[in-house]
RNA sequence: GGCGAUGUAGCUCAGCUGGUUAGAGCAUCGGAAUCAUAAUCCGAGUGUCCGGGGUUCAAGUCCCUGCAUCGCUACCA
């Protein structure tokens, strides 16, 4: 039989920026931890994901740029891209919506979902900029409030009042983009029905134990209030053609084609590895874990409009197993801003710190059940009393006795009942931690693994091997043996969090086989033979006041000037 | 307006189906230790669990209400 299929997705980032910390909290951390996890356990599992490339901002942004769109989407995914690679974010594969592959795909699918009945068309008052000579996303309006009156109301919501406003509705509109005058004309697009899908919906949502109670909620609220149809095409140049002769100029709309590309992303993949069926082992398997990593703001989508597109098709696709969302991640107390600069830029970290700190302290203080709040204070702290003091220290000190008065880290053949309590206390670490990765209780595990480098702390003190080594040797040899198995098997048990600094450990202990190699499951599997230690390097380094202050500094100053990075 | 979330030690946060003296880490104070990235370990204190009602033998935990902060409200993606 076939080994159990997961297949992990991100939510595909927007190709118009580079990403910031509250993208990777919320979508990206979190799964990259799940499937090195899964991974470690010998998993049959594929990450997927890739850069989501068409729509308007990408579109505006080129103009901006005198450059076509597609360049924009291939700068945006190549900066994207190194940004994941910094923080060790490591997918399968990581492509892109603009893709032809993709394109036909998607095109596959809005013609299936016609056939089969589930798509309307209708005729609808937009406003469109004849200056721009396009059709104006609602947000890209801006004009005066026909509630309360005040100037500044976009087309969506006026934020003096807020109410929310038909866009055609706005007193003296104007577009945002050129400030020119748009006006209303009448436009045809095609529309998901999304209300054929209620009752199958319904069922198979309740049907999804494992779901989190606030997701679960969340969209049976959704359902009840009354699905409408949704428009999934759009006025625009820059996008995937509507597959119909009476469609010209109207592409689909990027959130109908955009989780289409978990779907040619593994395609890709699967042509990569030279497999080219491959990809159907996990979409077109009823048994295959459909894993999708979100943030709050996708629950919609990926409950209900990605399923009933994935119901109206022709295979029988896989249906979401999970859809573990997160809440946000605010900075300094206030949420991430695009606009108003108020971030921290993967790329802008990266030029100054390690991964691991920002992974650790980001997944010790994951927002899974509400907002939490990162602070560069926190980051500090975290990275010199926990990473360094705690952790760093420990394998530091173990490692540098042990080549003083060892030249290695020694093996015991036989152990007494105290010290066999310490290899099942190991034991008991890994099951836990494993349960909560498991179950994507990342902060939790982050928290007990760093409980795990404080409980070899307290051993190593406990014993004294320092005074032992110079009046009982084999005591002090044994409790530095311990101490080495105390490390090996935190190295593994915190790799999924920390994966370059694992490696590190695991490096310095002169292993055979790799880290990834060994596996979960031989955790607290006693090593056999003493260890050759490696050259013994300094796992983290303090992070002083000074680099911090700037940080703050820095953001501050970004953020006042109001002038976006990317 | 509607829906929802949150409000617990100086800070960041845990507290499941109500039940012994309300917890962790950091910060603070005292002590021990000196193998180690002046790191570690032990001990201590601290809280009208947002306010006000109510249910109950018993509420941080349930109900009502008030206040505060925040999010979503489906054509930004």
């Amino acid at each position: 039989m076939d080994k159990e299929k997961y297949l992990v997705t991100s939510a595909l980032p927007y190709a118009n920026g580079d990403l910031h910390l509250g993208h990777i909290a919320g979508a990206y951390l979190p799964a990259d931890i799940f499937v090195r996890y899964l991974k470690l356990n010998g998993k049959d599992v594929i990450y997927i994901c890739g850069t989501d490339e068409h729509g308007t901002p990408v579109s505006i942004e080129a103009e901006k740029e005198g450059v076509s769109p597609q360049e924009i989407a291939e700068k945006y995914h190549n900066i994207i891209k190194k940004s994941f690679k910094g923080l060790l974010i490591e997918f399968d594969n990581f492509s892109g919506t603009a893709r032809t592959l993709h394109h036909k795909l998607s095109q596959k699918f809005f013609l299936n979902l016609l056939k089969n009945g589930y798509i309307t068309k209708h005729t609808n008052e937009h406003l469109y900029c004849p200056n721009c000579n396009r059709f104006l996303p609602d947000r890209y309006v801006e004009g005066i409030c026909p509630y309360c009156k005040s100037s500044g109301a976009r087309g969506d919501q006026c934020d003096i009042c807020g109410k929310l406003i038909d866009a055609t509705k706005l007193i003296n509109p104007t577009c945002i983009i050129c400030g020119g005058t748009p006006e209303v004309r009448e436009t045809t697009h095609w529309f998901l029905d999304l209300p054929k899908f209620s009752d199958r919906l319904t069922d198979w949502i309740n049907s999804r134990k494992e779901w989190k109670d606030n997701v679960k909620s969340f969209v049976l609220g959704w359902i009840k209030t009354g699905l409408k149809e949704r428009p999934i095409t759009r006025d625009l140049n820059w996008g995937i053609p509507v597959p119909l002769k009476e469609a010209k100029g109207k592409v689909l709309y990027v959130w109908f084609e955009a989780p289409i590309g978990y779907i040619s992303s593994t395609i890709e993949w699967a042509e990569k590895i030279g497999q080219p069926n491959k990809w159907e082992h996990y979409w077109l398997n009823k048994d295959t874990k459909l894993i999708h990593f979100i943030g709050k703001d996708n629950i919609p989508f990926h409950s209900v409009i990605w399923p009933s597109m994935l119901m109206g098709q022709d295979e029988q696709y896989v249906l979401p197993t999970d859809i573990p969302a997160n809440e946000y991640l605010n900075l300094e107390g206030q949420q991430f801003s695009t606009s108003k600069n108020w971030a921290i830029w993967i790329s802008d970290y990266l030029q100054c710190f390690q991964p691991d700190p920002l992974r650790y302290t980001i997944a010790a203080n994951a927002p899974e059940n509400k907002d939490s709040d990162f602070r560069w204070r926190d980051f500090q702290n975290r990275n010199n009393n926990e990473l360094a003091d705690t952790l760093g220290n420990f394998v530091n000190r173990v490692l540098r006795f042990a080549n003083k008065n060892f030249g290695e880290i020694p093996y015991i053949e036989k152990l007494n009942k105290e010290e066999q309590k310490i290899i099942d206390e190991i034991k008991h670490y890994a099951q836990e931690i494993g349960n909560l990765f498991f179950t994507y209780q990342v902060r939790k595990a982050t928290r007990r693994f760093m409980d795990l480098a404080r409980f070899g702390n307290q051993f190593f003190d406990k014993q004294k091997p320092w005074k032992n080594i110079k009046i009982d040797r084999d005591k002090a040899k044994s409790t530095i043996y311990l101490c080495g198995e105390i490390i090996r098997n935190l190295a593994v048990i915190m790799y999924p969090v920390i994966p370059q600094s694992a490696e590190k450990v695991w490096n310095m202990l002169s292993l055979k086989s790799s880290l990834v190699e060994y596996g979960w499951d031989n955790i607290g599997q006693r090593v056999g033979h003493s260890l050759q230690i490696g050259k013994i390097e300094t796992l983290f380094p303090k992070i002083d006041d000074d680099k911090i202050e700037k940080q703050i500094e820095k953001l501050e100053k970004q953020s006042n000037s109001r002038h976006k990075k990317h």
